[in-house]
DNA sequence: AATGAATGAGTTTTCATTCAT
DNA sequence: AATGAATGAAAACTCATTCAT
């Protein structure tokens, strides 16, 4: 009796201690957030986070990789719905920010934590990082840009652009849509215009 | 003679806890970093740092004032050697780039470093970091830019893009200069155009 | 069998390191104890202590909330047993300094550590030690004395000299309810006569 | 030339520093004043105190060596202006509270920080607190008492009464000299009552 | 699936003290 | 007579982690 139970039960206590460690590392960074803070943010004892990760690493791990496939379902729903390149990568730079500015923990955790500064998950977080770059290679790929502009910069521009905004966005003053279409325009990108899109 | 010793020695240790400061707090951010390393860096005991600083917190805002202060001097120095908008952003952003990825510990400390870390010092670092954007602002307010361009998402686009290099930057693939040069170009900038500059 | 075994332990080390610290504050006074030897003597590492307590002062502050509730439980049984005011009295003063002067720690501790020594638990100590000597003022307000003995002095210098007892008491040559007879016998109380009692 | 200028100013120093000494070690305790705080309320730096003093225990010992030296002195000063038994008592207690509640911080050390406190001084301060109770004693064995009045306890019960004043003594209410009087009418001292003395 | 209790190494910081100058 | 700079030990406390239950 009652067999499938302890299984919903299970992933229900997991789902809270993720966004419980979303919520945390996000606010503080990874050395900052000690796992007494994280297990009581999810109603638990220190201890028992042990039984759903081994270590902090692999609960940061865990929680950045939901945060990067946020992101990208984000991204890759908003990008399949246009046709144009142009449009395309509008889209993607929209539902970027609107996935890093707009409450997402787990989203925001992905930038607010660098690799580097957890050696022992480095090469996993790194690997979802790059995972998701490819995106706006081929994006950018897809451009028709003057003979001037190099790609590969480009990329990083933006990325770095879109990114940093988490320094200085403050919810109310402009939205994540407009700022995405705003530093677009910024960029020498043939047809890229703001008074053509909506 | 050595009359003047006592001084000199003082200097120098005060300015080698500086220089292991900005050494560590560079390769491990601050919460990784420990007074105990920076102090057997500087060839210490974790004790004596604290006659040169009251806290932890407080040797951080000394590093990244230092830090600030040298980036400043770069750019500002670059800066006045142009007369041009475009050369005069072109050699602050060099300059920056320069600064940043060239080495110097200090310098990556003001990126590497958010003030929302140290809660105890955010202010502080904070209005170092304001006090540099400004600067920024105002190089771009005397661009010449299409009616399309907004000068203050160029300005967060731009100095994003920048301060991003960090996480992909590597010494011999390609100079600061360059991809500072390589970025501008991206840009909607009237006149702004890698052949033109040397 | 053992179903209460786990209960049973956890009390034990609770408990033993509640002893081991009424014995170190009482012989050191609070500043003087150090967690390392509270500790030790309770068979932990310094580490340990914090599960059970947050700080030093939470362990003081119930170190000496067990103190105070030992001579209220000793005092109020000791004046229950009596009908008449002054027997009254002299039974609390002598369990009074029964539990003081009796080898017990925690009664010491009371005595011992000032609440002004230990500003974050000032309030906390102090409201123990109030809630004791309003006992004392039922008690002195149920005499009958003479016109010129103003009974809140007459409580202040009896309690004061009960306590001082601890500086000059030597276990053997006098016995706790013996001095507490003879500073009686001091009072201009009607009817305190040490011939009176046994 | 200026040959004893240094002498005086040298005085000028070391009282200064042990006014600041007796300011904290009444203010915090033994344990809790720091030779760096003592330093700075003297304007010294740390270092310097060594000059004066070999150790922080000998500085208490000054501290306490002159605090009670005040008291006898005034206790001595007052006791000698009166004949009568009673009437020096009661001028030796006045004298007494006056000193110890009237803002001098070199009296009320002798009662804050306790000769056990204090290992490494333990003899040297309970030295000169047995030399002050002689005092009683003498006074307490003048004075005409009825049978059943210990000596030994009365000066016992006097003392404590008193010296437990700072706990409860709040300038203003009422004054040391109020005190002593109200004090020594709860006793049972033949012709020592309140209404014959002004 | 989680807890209670602890561990041991670590953290930042404070302390009394020293000593060449 | 005092300082600048440090030392070395110890302080209170925190941390990620373990493990029997």
């Amino acid at each position: 009796m009652a067999v499938t139970h302890p299984r919903i039960r299970q992933d229900n206590r997991r789902q809270a201690l993720l966004d419980a460690a979303a919520a945390i590392f996000r606010a503080r960074g990874f050395h900052a957030s000690s796992m007494r803070d994280i297990a009581r943010a999810a109603g638990m004892l220190p201890g028992s986070v042990y039984y759903h990760f081994d270590s902090k690493e692999a609960l940061l791990a865990a929680v950045y990789g939901e945060g990067v496939h946020r992101i990208c379902t984000a991204v890759d729903a908003a990008v399949a719905r246009e046709q144009h390149a142009n449009a395309r990568l509008r889209a993607a730079c929209r539902a970027h920010l609107q996935v890093l500015l707009d409450a997402s923990d787990y989203a925001q955790v992905v930038i607010r934590v660098l690799p580097e500064d957890v050696p022992a998950a480095a090469a996993d977080l790194g690997a979802h990082r790059d995972g998701y770059e490819r995106r706006f290679r081929d994006l950018i790929g897809a451009l028709d840009l003057p003979a001037e502009v190099d790609r590969g910069h480009l990329r990083r521009l933006l990325l770095g652009g879109l990114n940093w905004a988490r320094h200085w966005y403050q919810p109310g003053r402009d939205t994540p849509a407009r700022i995405a279409d705003a530093m677009l325009a910024c960029l020498r990108i043939a047809g890229m215009n703001p008074q053509e899109y909506p």
